[in-house]
This record gives C-alpha cells, structure tokens and sequence, in this order.
DNA sequence: TATGAATGAGCGTTCATTCAT
DNA sequence: TATGAATGAACGCTCATTCAT
C-alpha cells in the first residue's frame, strides 16, 4: 500500500529530473524551463511543485547530484602526492561548476544554508569535499604544522578564488590549473 | 546653456542617488525597486534608465562607494603588524559585505567582470583592496617565502571563505574573526 | 458486519463535518479549505468526495442546516401581529445570511436548483421560509387582496433586497431593520 | 505630450475591451480568458493588469455597459403606463442579466461595493435604474401612497426575485413576463 | 534629457476533483 | 470505503527594460 504509493511518487519524481537533465543536457542549467521539464514528462505543473518546492530546488538536487558524482571521483582516485596532483585532480570538479556562470552563481548562492533544515544537496556536497580533502591531507606530507581540516578549508577557499577570477576578464587568459598553482603551492607548503 | 543642462543633470543623477540611499537605508539593497526610487525621485522611469545603463550599474555605484568608504578607512589605520590586528582592520568592511546576502551576492558576482570595459565599481575595489593588503604585507614579517601580491590574494580567499561561512547555520555561530583568524594565522606565519 | 461498516462510514461523515464546523468557526465559511478538513478529521482527500459529492454539498448542508435552525426558531415564535413584529422575528435569520460575503452569494446561487432531482437543502429552505411566513400572514390582517403565498414571496424578495444593500457601502449605514421596515410596510399595507 | 500619451493609452484600453467583446460575443462571458484577450488585442499579458487590476474589473466594465446600454434604451421609451407596460420594458435587460448564470452571479455579487471608492460600473447602473424608475413611477398613477423612490425599490427586488427563479428548475417553466407580472400588479397597484 | 505606457517571459499558485490501488 | 498522489486550467504577478513621443 503505502510501498506502492510511494513507488509511484519516486516514479514520478524521477520522470521530472529525468526530463530536466534532458534539457539541461540538449541546452544547458539556465535554459530550463519548468514549463519544458513537465511537458517532456508527461505531468502535470502542478505536480513539479508537488514535488519541489520552487525551481531552485531542483537545480540544487541536479547540480549536488553532479557535484556528489564528482566527489565520487574523488574519492576513486590515489591520494594525490604533490600540488600537482592535487590540482589535476580537482579539474573536473572545477570545471563543472564553472561551466556556465548560472551554475556558479548558483553554487555559491546555495553552498550555505541560513537554516540548518534548509541544508540542500549542494550545501552537502560543500561538506562533504572537505571530508574528502581532509583525509586526503591526513596522509600527505604536506604541512603538518595545521590540521588536515584547516588545509582542506584552505584549498576550498582558494578554489573558489580560483573559479571567481574564472569569469573576470583580467584573469582568465590563464588557465584554472595555473591560477590555482601558486595558492596551493603556498598554502600546503611544508 | 550647456553647464545649465549638465547642472540639471547631475541633480537629477544626484536625486535618484539619493533616493536610493533613502530607500536602501530604510528598507535593505534586496527590496530596492527602480519603480520606487523613480517615485521618490520624482523623475520619470525611463529617466533612471538615461542615468544608469541598467538597474546593476546603480546598484555596482553605491555598493562600491560603500566599499571605498571601508577601504579609505583601512588607508587611515596604520599598517597591522599582527595577524589580530589585521583580521580587526578588515572588521567593518566584511560587515558591510554581510549585511545581506543580496549584497554578499551581488558583490561576488560583481568581483570580475566579464570585459575589460565594463569593470565597475565593486571589481575596482577589489583591485584596490588587493593594492592595500599588498602594502601593508609588504612591510610586515609575516611571510617573506611569497610575495606581497600572493599573500593579499590569499587573504582576500580566505576573507571570502569566511564571508561565506557567515551565511550558513552551520558556521555562523562563530563570529566572523573567530572564523578568519586560523585562516590569516596558517595563511601568514612566516 | 454490515452495520459495523454503516457506524464507521457515519462516524467518518461526522468526524468531516465536525471538522468543517471547526474549522468554520475559527476562519468563516469562505477559508474552508477540503485540504484543512480531511487533516483535522484525520482522514484522506478522497474520502471527503466518498461522502460529499463535491465542496459545496457540504456547504449547502452545513449552511442549510443553520438556516433550518433558524426557521425552527421563527416556527417557535407566535404569529407576528405588527410589521415591525415580522422585521424583528426575521433579523437572525438575516443576520446569519449576511454574516459573510462569501455565505450571502452562495445562499443566492443554491436558493434555486438547476434541476429538480439537485434541490439541496439551501433551496429547501427558502421554500420552508416562504411556508412559514405564508402560514403567518393567512392569520394576520395585513392585507386581504392577494393571496397569502404571493404576500410571501414579496417578503422574502424585501428581505433580499435588504441584505444585499447591507454589503453596499451606499446603504450599509442604516440597520438591516431600517431598511426592511418601509419595504414591508408598504407591501402589506391593508 | 499628455494629450498623446493619454491617446494610446486609451487607445491599448479599447483594443482589450474591443478583444473582450469579440470573444463575449463568440464564446460568452464565462469563456473569457485573458489569454485570449491579449493574444487577440496583441498586448502583452502585464498590458492587461495595467490597465484592469484583474479579470473582474474588465467583466464589471463590460455588463456594466451592457446594462448602460440598456437603460438607454429604457430611457429612450415613453413612460409606460400600465404594469403590463412596465414588464415589457425591462424584459430586455432582464434577458441580459440572465443570459449566464455566470452573469447574473457577477451582476449580484458587484451590485454593491464594500467601500465607497470601490463602486464599479456594475453598482452604478443599480443605481440608474432606480433612478430611471423613480422618474417613471413619479409620472404614472400607480400608487400615491409611497414614494417613487420606495415604488422603483420595490420594482427592483421583484425583479431580481424573478430573475433569480429564472435558474430555478422549479419556476422556470413560466416566463419571466408571467413570473414578473403578479408582484408589480400587486406592488404597484393603487 | 525626460516621459511613462508597454513589454514579456516565466514563475508560482490555487484547490477542487479524479482515479488507480 | 479509504487512500493521497496527480491533475490542470487559468490567474496573477513580477519588475527590469524598451521605445515612441
């Protein structure tokens, strides 16, 4: 009963971001209409805000799902040895979420969460690769003079630094690995 | 003929200015509407927008004038010589920059610009904030490992991190220096 | 068995409508949501429909039933001898229906059915009312030209009026009584 | 300058109106979707709620009109002199303000404002027709008894209990004529 | 420059009602 | 009977921006 139910409900829900990676595939984050997404999924509008409070919940389950399946690549990796590595690994990551402006900014709108039972998926992912580098870290010759936690925040923080200057004019004639070098360099240097 | 208009200009520039202080001092950046700043100015709204390319442009203005307020601020202090006195000084200007997760937003998104000529305000201060910590660095014994300009950019990273930090539950009962300090701490010992 | 399931279904309609009175209570008639009524009665949407047809045969029951407590009080009352006797035996009545906007309209539009087999009990209602007041006037000598059942109708087509002009900013500065009084005098002058 | 502006204004303000009528005309008043009536007057949907604060507002504009027109056509007639007359002239109004249900619960429901400054053109014409009836009745040797204005009252309660048993599945075998006739014959008689 | 009506795309909402289980 | 997810057709709204005068 309430299995079947509910089955139905997962169903339905899965249709809807089905659709939506659909046309964020075919056009990209910020072209995605709720209007396209329910109609690719046969349902009702209604239904979508049944389902998902406003659209922007939907965008921070899509992208923290991307982002978590980053981490997950992460976390298949060997632990990085040098700066090197550590930056090539963080690539695809970084690419991501500098892939369109609308996704950035909505990463960085989204990484906190006023409330603590607002905490979204995206919100998630923002702790969850500081867990990822701080194991990391822990094993790594690195610096031992701070903790493996307050690095991870270190390299986070600068990744971001690293991103931002992605879309300003003045920066982004390098590329993200040469930005992000010399701050990591720095900051991990034993 | 000429300076008659160019005076009845800049009042009109100066009204609509000035009603969007009024407005932003009495009810936050977020709830700013053209329609009322246009009312309160007693100007048509088409005149806002012969004034100010776009609703931003104006927004870019007076966010960044607040900021160089903060940053003539920080030329008066003399130049830190701790990590405390440092996180201290930069106090008031995060503050501002927090007030609002609208400001906080919009000042990231604003950080770089997309061309060289349409740098604005909120992008030049961040230049100039970078110049600032440049110096002071420069005649401080923090670091002497990396150069000035390395260590200012980390500091404005970290700052950022913090800032960001400030918006989320799960941080934010911590005060702002309490944040920053571990970071300028590890960032800056020689 | 059967009878089992007779008392659940009767426990259930009445735990709906014991909801509705509640929930009527506290916000009026127009703010009855079925949403707010399945919840308080600890029941599903559905089967509020498996006992009401739709929203509004629970709105002509529970308003109808009023209505009929209102008529069983005028049914208790001696025969009105005095048009100001009639005008004051038919104020609770009045004032019920015109206690909200959103009752008066629905009283008008359920007064007549579409369809004989749909009569509910708000129309059954206005044909009790014309009854009893037919009843009344066959005792009085008010007027002695026309026929009780058409003195009535004209009484209740007064009554109508005004209560209508109650929601009328134009006319709502008089008492209901105010304004019926010249209505009725002059239409059961002998 | 005003003058002009003042000129497309009104001129966008007749092309909705002019869209509303030809859909009215097509499909009838319950049909009517603001959709369709920017699509067909070629303004945009915010044009519409620029001009009428919602849907209503246009409906209350148009039957008001229509009403209007009627009462022209009444005022165009010479006074009529016996209460057969009198039926005859309102039978075409009456039709119209019968013609939808959906019509005649909107004429009911804004035949009175809550708020002096809200009266639209619906209540308006309430008042019109009072006073055209008034000025008929003074003229006629109906009854001497009551005012005319208490007479034209009364003229109007009948005929909304008439119109009002229009929808009645259990009065509407009559005509309106026949149902009409037997409460101004009494109401009316000397 | 100044005006202000018009634009316009899309979001979110509403909520009674249906229907498959 | 009971369930409750799904429906669905508008409506209303937002509000920065444009453009003809």
């Amino acid at each position: 009963m309430v299995r079947a139910q509910q089955k139905r409900t997962l169903e339905t829900r899965a249709r809807l971001i089905a659709a939506s990676e659909e046309i964020i595939k075919k056009r990209g984050f910020e072209e995605l209409r709720v209007e396209d997404v329910v109609l690719l999924a046969g349902t009702a509008k209604g239904t979508f805000f049944a389902h998902f409070k406003d659209k922007d919940v939907l965008m921070d389950l899509i992208i923290g799902g991307r982002i978590d399946q980053h981490l997950d690549g992460l976390e298949a990796l060997a632990v990085p040895n040098t700066v090197e590595e550590l930056v090539e690994a963080l690539m695809p990551l970084s690419d991501f979420m500098t892939s369109e402006r609308y996704v950035f900014d909505l990463i960085l709108r989204y990484s906190g969460a006023a409330a603590v039972e607002e905490i979204g998926h995206i919100a998630m992912t923002f702790g969850r690769q500081i867990e990822i580098l701080e194991r990391w870290l822990a094993k790594t010759q690195f610096r031992q003079d701070i903790t493996p936690g307050l690095q991870a925040e270190g390299v986070q923080a600068f990744m971001t630094q690293a991103m931002a200057t992605n879309f300003c004019a003045l920066h982004n004639t390098q590329s993200m690995q040469t930005r992000l070098m010399p701050y990591l360099a720095a900051w991990l240097k034993p």
